[in-house]
DNA sequence: CCGCGACATATGAAAAGTCATATATTGGCC
DNA sequence: GGCCAATATATGACTTTTCATATGTCGCGG
């Protein structure tokens, strides 16, 4: 009846982790159902509602992956028609195609759906806890 | 003034992943001199602790890694040495040999160190997050 | 105007992860 | 006892990620 001992079932960051993959399990389950895969879902997302385009550098950074794995990930993705590369001095903004932000709304507005039930089951807690990971995210 | 409309910065799931990430991200580094990958860390930590050993699917669900995943992450700890494979009934029960204890348990030490100082950072708050994440984590 | 350091992105080779499926082991049924 | 479905892990072909570094582009000093 006692609490397990083992480290990581209290350990802040393996909580965090955990709670972040289990909440997104459902979505992440729709996504792969629709042939997107995580990567892709995360730059749609970035790129939806930012008609000026975003550069490499600040989609690696927001979608949390490293910059020449975004390169690459944008290759596929200009390859399967969902965004466009255009130059601007240094460094490239990111456009999404016709097609790229018709699919973006599409899943950005399951993804509300999505939210709204999570946070449902979490009543009143929710602005709390995203001021928590704001402030974690720091 | 106006906050950004932005979906990501708002989104629950974008929020915990970015947190998970950030909150990480010093003690990922502090693994990355020390030339320890992040999974090998996180099968250190989960077998840390249980000395009768854990079998690989447990493994990769606590990980939060598929099974093949795991398995191949095992041949390699088990080159480096870090653990050995033992056949009990149809699993495999994974221990930690005595230099793989050994790094778990300096690393565990060092990870407890590092999630001192975060949870001073936010000191009240901390209980109240981790149950909060224990739920969502369903 | 040319070259040079700084910043932004791309690329190549190697490592790791993924999906589907093969192999191994057990327990039960006839 | 041998066969079969169920469960646990391993493996092979393929894709994605990573690390290090190359390429491209701008701003500036001379």
């Amino acid at each position: 009846m006692r609490e397990s001992p083992r480290f990581v079932d209290g350990y802040l960051l393996a909580l965090l982790a955990r709670a972040s993959h289990a909440a997104s399990a459902g979505f992440h389950a729709r996504l792969k159902a629709r042939g997107v895969a995580v990567p892709v879902w995360r730059v749609l997302a970035t790129l939806q509602g930012a008609p000026q385009g975003v550069t490499v550098g600040e989609l690696a950074g927001i979608c949390l992956m490293q910059q020449p794995t975004m390169s690459k990930l944008l290759d596929r993705m200009e390859a399967d028609g969902l965004v466009v590369r255009q130059r601007q001095g240094r460094s490239m903004r990111i456009l999404l195609t016709a097609p790229g932000a018709a699919l973006a709304a599409e899943l950005v507005a399951e993804a509300r759906a999505h939210e709204a039930v999570l946070l449902a089951r979490h009543a009143g807690a929710a602005p709390a806890l995203k001021a928590l990971l704001r402030d974690l995210a720091g």
